[in-house]
DNA sequence: GAGGAGATCGTCT
DNA sequence: GACGATCTCCTCT
């Protein structure tokens, strides 16, 4: 990889859908406790915003939801259906809640180490179809970098020292597409779903 | 390829 | 006590 930074602050301290678009093209990046690099290019996002019924937010700070209430900059990793993990960067500013759900990776770096996190068996020459599997919706992808509420809840994704962290390697995004969002009940119509159009490890 | 059911439990009412 | 910012598996075409 050449050159890649971390993003600033500054980055997530603004409009969730700003934020939303921006993110798309950046590297999600796990270091394991052994020091190996699990890497996905983002491809999928949606935004949650202040005053937004479908926000976790909606109603008001509550023990699961307290970080969407903190800076910028954060996890937001939030459990759902009993079984799935997925991640918020959290943005706008402290007291105004604001978040962005990943849903999609294309992966870039560890992919052997993605499948076995989520327990898929890869042949020896994976072909696009399998690497779909890996990190396409907002619950695989957190199961393909071992992203769980008890370890990365709140941390801090402008440091590398958690490792996890995201980094921008200077990759130029082609065209993004907005679409409605995905698997809610409400303000179904805001089309805060974001996308690279044509790109193949978007979810379905 | 499309569509639907079931899994499974934390969170809030 | 109801409901998820989901996924997988199964059936049918």
């Amino acid at each position: 990889m050449n050159r890649a930074s971390l993003l600033p602050q500054g980055f997530y301290a603004r409009d969730a859908r700003t934020v939303a678009r921006a993110l798309l093209g950046k590297l999600l990046v796990r270091r394991d406790p052994r020091g190996r690099f699990r890497i996905g290019r983002i491809v999928e996002t949606e935004a949650y915003l202040e005053g937004d019924p479908a926000a976790h937010s909606y109603r008001g700070p509550t023990p699961r939801n307290q970080v969407m209430f903190g800076p910028a900059g954060y996890a937001y990793v939030y459990f759902t259906y009993g079984m799935h993990y997925c991640m918020n960067v959290t943005c706008e500013r402290e007291g105004k809640p604001g978040a962005v759900l990943l849903r999609a990776l294309r992966p870039v770096e560890g992919i052997v180490a993605m499948a076995a996190a989520r327990e898929i068996a890869l042949p020896e020459s994976p072909t696009e179809k399998h690497l779909r599997m890996l990190a396409s919706g907002p619950a695989r992808l957190a199961e393909a970098l071992s992203i769980t509420r008890e370890r990365d809840n709140a941390c801090l994704l402008t440091s590398e020292e958690h490792g996890l962290y995201i980094l921008d390697d200077g990759y130029s995004a082609g065209p993004i597409v907005a679409t409605p969002r995905i698997g809610i009940s409400k303000a179904v119509e805001k089309k805060w779903r974001y996308l690279l159009k044509n790109d193949p490890f978007v979810s379905k």
